[in-house]
DNA sequence: GTTTGACCGTACGGTACCGTATGGATATGG
DNA sequence: CCATATCCATACGGTACCGTACGGTCAAAC
């Protein structure tokens, strides 16, 4: 994430030193999240992979705690609304349903860190971070089925019905992928899927 | 797990201390690993709570990485080779299924294990027993629609949307309870999305 | 009743991390 | 060109845990 920052000192050997912002240490702390869960938030391990130390830590940030904190936030923005925005573009609700659900099953087959965030719903931080999350995106789902003519309730149920699939369709990718459909059949068993979805009642 | 252990010593006054064995470190595993994630597995703090000490948990395994293989072992029979056979009493494949999907998401719903075993899927070990674990489960799921008239590929379809689904179900009982239909309202949306699955093609 | 092996308590050293204290480096702008 | 605010390095004490060493206790077997 964000990976030109530059602004070097005038040093003048080798290794390029830079000055780090909080939104650096938030972005490190959710990559460290996505590789080692919650755990792996640490200060000290954060600060070598950065290149610098503690001290920088700190400066920046009141504790450990303030570290988790921004990178929910942070988490929250672009995990979410960054997808639906790019999605929207799509006219047809049919299409956008589709498109949302491939988007997020390759998205997610790939950054573990949602997985990790799960797991760790016991913390208050996260449970609420991902309370928000979780409404906002079965929300949109639902809405897309009302789009499509389902009435208001059966279109939260099968809104729900997809993002559980979802859910667990990532839990799997991480933790068994070789019980998910292969590559070549990955496609059409997600077609089969939301073809089920969209099935009139 | 496993409430009545008792075989005191002479010992005269109140508490009644007692001889534990592998397993019963290995069922305190289990329930720290339900409450607290794998990091929760810690030699000393399940001595305190067990009130013993270390002392004993070394003479019973080398170290906490053979804890942990223990009780993922015995995870991995009391969770569903149990449910299984449990469920194998119904005789129709469709009432089976019904009552296989209301067994493990009330089950899931009160007990956190499962969604903490799926957060560590890092760990190899774990990986494994999950890996174990989900192939006898989808397969299983898999093997009811079979029975029900499907053809292999869109039975093992079926069997995985499930599978996906009941996963997802958990992780928003324990993350975001809130957003899956209330108590009430529970079994009539599980009864809606099996219908759904049995739907012929 | 003594011995023996299974089981546990306690004390110790080692590691990894948190958070604080404090001085040093660095970049402006006066 | 130097003063000041910003940012970082280092050293320190504290805590929680792992694993080892070793002595103590208890029940059963003799």
């Amino acid at each position: 994430m964000d990976m030109a920052r530059q602004q070097r000192t005038k040093e003048s050997g080798g290794v390029p030193r830079q000055r780090l912002t909080a939104q650096d240490w938030a972005d490190a702390a959710l990559a460290a999240m996505g590789e080692g869960g919650l755990a792996a938030v640490a200060v000290e391990p954060l600060a070598a992979r950065l290149g610098t130390t503690k001290g920088s830590f700190y400066w920046h940030f009141a504790n450990r705690e303030a570290l988790i904190e921004a990178a929910l936030e942070r988490w929250e923005q672009l995990g979410t609304e960054a997808v639906i925005t790019e999605v929207e573009a799509e006219p047809d609700p049919g299409k956008r349903l589709r498109r949302l659900l491939l988007h997020a099953t390759n998205r997610s087959a790939e950054d573990p860190l949602e997985v990790s965030l799960l797991a760790t719903a016991g913390q208050p931080r996260v449970a609420a971070a991902l309370a928000r999350v979780t409404e906002r995106r079965i929300g949109y789902v639902a809405s897309l089925f009302a789009e499509l003519g389902f009435p208001e309730e059966e279109a939260r149920r099968r809104g729900l019905l997809a993002y559980t699939a979802y859910l667990g369709h990532t839990q799997l990718a991480h933790a068994v992928p070789r019980s998910l459909p292969d590559a070549s059949a990955r496609e059409p068993y997600l077609d089969g899927v939301i073809d089920m979805l969209m099935r009139p009642l």
